[in-house]
DNA sequence: CCTCTAGGCGT
DNA sequence: GGACGCCTAGAGGA
């Protein structure tokens, strides 16, 4: 549907939708609670009207499209009648602020929007149906108006939304008329008899679908039953008489206009070619992660935006030969694309295959050679150069997500080397708030292509007919794209200096994490079990206890059973609200039970603590492998500040504030073979990188002081020598400090301390006479995001923030807070990532066989081999005091022990 | 079956 | 009404 023919045929489909109805619809269809973004903005109208356009879209396969709208100013209607849709209520605010956000989602996906003053958005959609079948075209139109059914014909079909906004109602003629038992034709007379409540149009009392359509069915239309309005028996007969005025009214009233005035015709209505940056950033925006990719399935064969694949020549290698092709096609000279299938996760992995591709060569247009391996078939020799090529750091190579691969090539013995590029961390560089980062998609992003591969002049793909081949085919694909998006990427990341991030920290730093994720770290199977069993015996006492304080069974786990307990069967008084209902954490359940000592409140907190902790247990214990070594797997490109994250498991949330938290930390212990763990955290690093950035004299000042830094800085706020800092001051300040990167408010601030807000405020006042440094560094670096459009580290990554112009202020406020976090976090993620970086290559050129395992943002869990505990620590606080030269210096410090708990200082 | 929400763990 | 993550159980829609 690429291409608008100049005189449409008879296959042209003319989709039209009435914005404001189905809007409408879709916004008391779909609960507002469940369909807002984080910061607050109602998405439930914007999200439904999405909804049926995209499925629309998909099932009808429009050629052109339009979508009109109401406007506010009156009709030809209210002129004709005053009482025109009087009586209704005012639309809702949460409605009117999701109008221009469909706006945006139309604009973006190219849909032309039609109003126009004085008519309604039903007289657009008559006036285009009749232009269209004038022009040949076939009309669909979706609306929630049931006065548009008079529209309906052998050329016009009507979809009309039943149930919500899931589901669409064909209303062609037949339909129309087994609904209300007249041709579409008549339905404007039947409506005028019957009346429209929303139009504030009555129509005869007692006259309902069914006797107004035996009317006109009898008298064939209004005329003749008008004209025999006087042989009418009955009540209704009465009624009609009576009403007759009104009815011809609303028969005026209820007659769409089919001669508004438009700037476009059907034919000018084709389908646009829509950008996927600006849907991405859109519906990033609203959250619409399902959406986004039902319309990507839905649209993208139909989408003309990349209609060029890739080609590539796959060459079929007698065994033996691979060497040479090697060394005449992959590198050094020229970057290889490598694309690799297989299974990966928890420290390992299986290559089942490996494509190999670069770019076409200057001047050539054509395919360029690629080879498609299976490493278990290899011959001997093949597969020796193939570890060689891979191995060799001369030969540059660029992979998409390389850690997997990295891993199940490690698996086979095989050394992944000379990474010059991976496409999705340097995408992840480019766009750090984008959570996942597909080849497909980064293809057309960057490209404008389509991943798939190019036919050849001859119209043949090489393919045999078997899915293997197509299947190496695709895989070659993969490599060629890889190599020709790097080079974009390349360019992009220049653009943004980050190219020294990429190059000097990320790319060196995807072998350290696969070095962790395969070391894994060493647990007690045995503990894990035992603790498994107390905790799940404990949980079942105190569900019991709960059970029995309430007098009823009810699941503890579930927060709605839970507020149906406390607030409607014991009346306590009701919390802050969330979406569903009242809130049950354990902040508020705290609250209530000062006010009132209902002992099932303590027995759910408790249950909560115990219940937590098992499935924390319960979790870690199928992880381990053979080995009794768990394999986490870290994530290098989900947090937009550029933090690592860990999953499957989590190492990166064990417990640690409580006592019988920490006795999982006492289940990881120091794996055979090794003399113990040890723990290396810095200490107040963001403080620290606060104090730099901010260049504040008298925090650096206190950080020089080598004391305790929140009493320093507590005396100074409270102008007492620090040892008449209790730890009332203490902690009020430390809340203070921490706070600070975080865009802390007086009001958060009174809540956290359990202070009056003008208390907080008061304190935050002293504070910043003493650090007006500080303050002036904040202020300053939102400033400077706004007009930036992005904050920085101080290594050079960006996160963007467009949000800090928004009119909506909690988004707008949201986003300065980032503004202010993302710096810090961000630093110190830069910080740990270097640091770790140079403890790896300084363990290695030492030789020692000690390693690090794991990574907890700021601190580095290390596992010593016998007899290099104190080579090990010295060269530890080396590389991570020196990873960079902050003016409030960093500081190191460790412990160690023979399990994790023991290792914490 | 999948997705969302509330709640809770970490830095 | 304080940033960034991940995981689980329950609940509810497709």
């Amino acid at each position: 549907m690429a291409t608008t023919a100049p005189t449409p045929d008879k296959r042209d489909r003319l989709l039209l939708l009435d914005g404001h109805s189905l809007a409408y619809r879709a916004f008391f269809a779909l609960p507002v609670e469940n369909f807002s973004t984080t910061d607050g903005q109602p998405t439930n109208a914007v999200y439904g009207f999405t909804s049926m356009l995209i499925n629309v879209l998909r099932d009808e396969e429009p050629s052109h499209i339009a979508v009109a709208f109401d406007r506010s100013e009156p009709t030809f209607r209210h002129e004709q009648y005053v009482e025109y849709k009087a009586g209704r209520q005012k639309t809702p605010d949460e409605f009117r602020s999701q109008v221009s956000l469909i706006f945006e989602v139309l604009d973006a996906l190219r849909i032309p929007r039609l109003s126009v003053a004085g008519f309604e958005a039903d007289d657009i959609i008559a006036t285009l149906s009749v232009q269209a079948t004038e022009a040949g075209m076939e009309t669909l139109i979706v609306t929630g108006d049931r006065d548009a059914f008079q529209l309906v014909d052998e050329h016009v079909t009507i979809l009309y939304p039943v149930r919500g906004v899931s589901e669409l109602a064909r209303m062609d003629p037949a339909a129309v008329e087994a609904k209300y038992g007249v041709p579409p034709e008549r339905y404007r007379e039947l409506a005028a008899l019957v009346g429209e409540t929303s139009d504030n149009l009555p129509g005869v009392p007692g006259v309902g679908p069914k006797t107004a359509a035996k009317w006109l069915t009898k008298y064939g239309d209004l005329d003749g039953l008008v004209e025999h309005v006087g042989e009418i028996k009955g009540k209704a007969g009465d009624n009609l008489r009576e009403h007759l005025g009104q009815v011809l009214r609303n028969q005026q009233i209820n007659k769409l206009d089919c001669a508004v005035g438009l700037d476009l015709t059907p034919p000018q209505l084709a389908m646009g070619q829509w950008d996927r940056e600006e849907i991405h950033t859109l519906f990033d925006s609203l959250q619409f992660r399902v959406l986004r990719e039902r319309l990507y399935a839905s649209l993208s064969a139909a989408e003309p935006e990349a209609d060029e694949g890739f080609e590539v020549e796959l060459e079929a290698l007698e065994p033996g030969a691979l060497g040479a092709w090697l060394d005449d096609n992959a590198g050094p000279g020229r970057r290889t694309g490598v694309a690799v299938t297989g299974t990966w996760g928890r420290g390992t992995g299986e290559v089942t295959a490996i494509a190999l591709a670069s770019t076409a060569p200057a001047g050539e247009g054509g395919g360029t050679p690629a080879v498609h391996l299976d490493p278990a078939t290899l011959v001997e020799d093949d597969e020796r150069a193939l570890a060689a090529w891979l191995a060799d750091p001369a030969r540059p190579k660029a992979l998409h997500e390389a850690k997997g691969p990295m891993l199940a090539l490690a698996a086979r013995g095989m050394d992944l080397r000379g990474l010059t590029s991976d496409t999705a961390l340097a995408a992840y560089l480019a766009l750090p708030g984008q959570r996942t980062f597909d080849l497909a998609d980064l293809v057309l992003r960057y490209l404008h292509r389509e991943l798939r591969a190019e036919a050849d002049d001859s119209g043949q793909l090489t393919i045999d007919g078997s899915g293997e081949q197509e299947a190496a085919q695709d895989l070659a694909v993969r490599a060629r794209a890889v190599a020709e998006l790097a080079d974009v990427l390349d360019t992009d990341l220049e653009k943004r200096g980050a190219t020294g991030l990429l190059h000097d920290v990320e790319l060196p730093l995807v072998r350290v994490l696969a070095g962790m994720e395969r070391a894994g770290i060493a647990v007690d199977a045995e503990r894990l079990a035992s603790m498994e069993a107390t905790l799940g015996g404990q949980e079942k006492e105190v569900e019991q206890l709960a059970h029995d304080a309430v007098g009823h069974e009810f699941k503890l786990g579930s927060p709605k059973q839970v507020q149906q307990v406390l607030f409607d069967e014991l009346g306590l008084p009701k919390t802050k609200r969330t979406k569903t209902g009242y809130t049950t954490d354990s902040e508020a359940l705290t609250n209530l039970l000062a006010k009132n000592d209902h002992p099932v409140l303590e027995h759910i907190l408790r249950w909560r603590e115990v219940s937590k902790l098992k499935s924390i247990v319960a979790s870690l214990i199928p992880m381990a492998d053979d080995a009794g070594r768990i394999h986490t797997t870290f994530n290098q490109m989900v947090a937009a500040t550029g933090r690592l994250s860990s999953t499957d498991p989590n190492l990166q949330n064990i417990p640690i504030r409580t006592a019988e938290g920490r006795q999982i930390r006492e289940a990881f212990v120091v794996g055979e073979g090794y003399e113990s763990l040890l723990t290396a955290d810095y200490s107040q690093i963001e403080l620290r990188i606060m104090a730099h950035l901010s260049e504040d004299e008298a925090l650096l000042e206190a950080f020089r002081a080598k004391a305790d830094f929140h009493t320093i800085t507590a005396s100074r706020v409270f102008k007492l020598p620090p040892d008449q800092i209790d730890s009332e001051l203490r902690a009020r300040i430390k809340a203070m400090n921490y706070g600070l990167a975080y865009g802390l408010s007086a009001y958060g601030l009174s809540q956290q301390l359990r202070i009056p807000p003008d208390e907080a405020r008061g304190l935050m006042e002293e504070y910043f006479e003493q650090f007006g440094g500080v303050r002036d560094y904040l202020q300053n670096v939102v400033a400077k995001a706004r007009h930036d459009g992005y904050t920085e580290t101080i290594l050079g990554r960006r996160r963007y923030l467009p949000d800090l112009t928004s009119d909506n202020r909690q988004r707008r406020e949201m986003a300065e807070r980032m503004a202010l976090n993302a710096p810090v976090q961000g630093s110190a993620a830069d910080i740990v990532k270097v640091a770790s970086l140079n403890v790896d290559r300084a363990l290695r050129e030492h030789g020692l066989s000690s390693r690090m395992l794991l990574q907890v943002h700021d601190e580095l869990v290390f596992e010593v081999a016998p007899g290099e505990l104190g080579t090990l620590q010295e060269l530890i606080r080396e590389q991570m005091a020196g990873a960079y030269d902050l003016r409030a210096p960093l500081e190191v410090s460790m412990g160690t022990g023979q399990t994790w708990q023991a290792a914490a200082h």
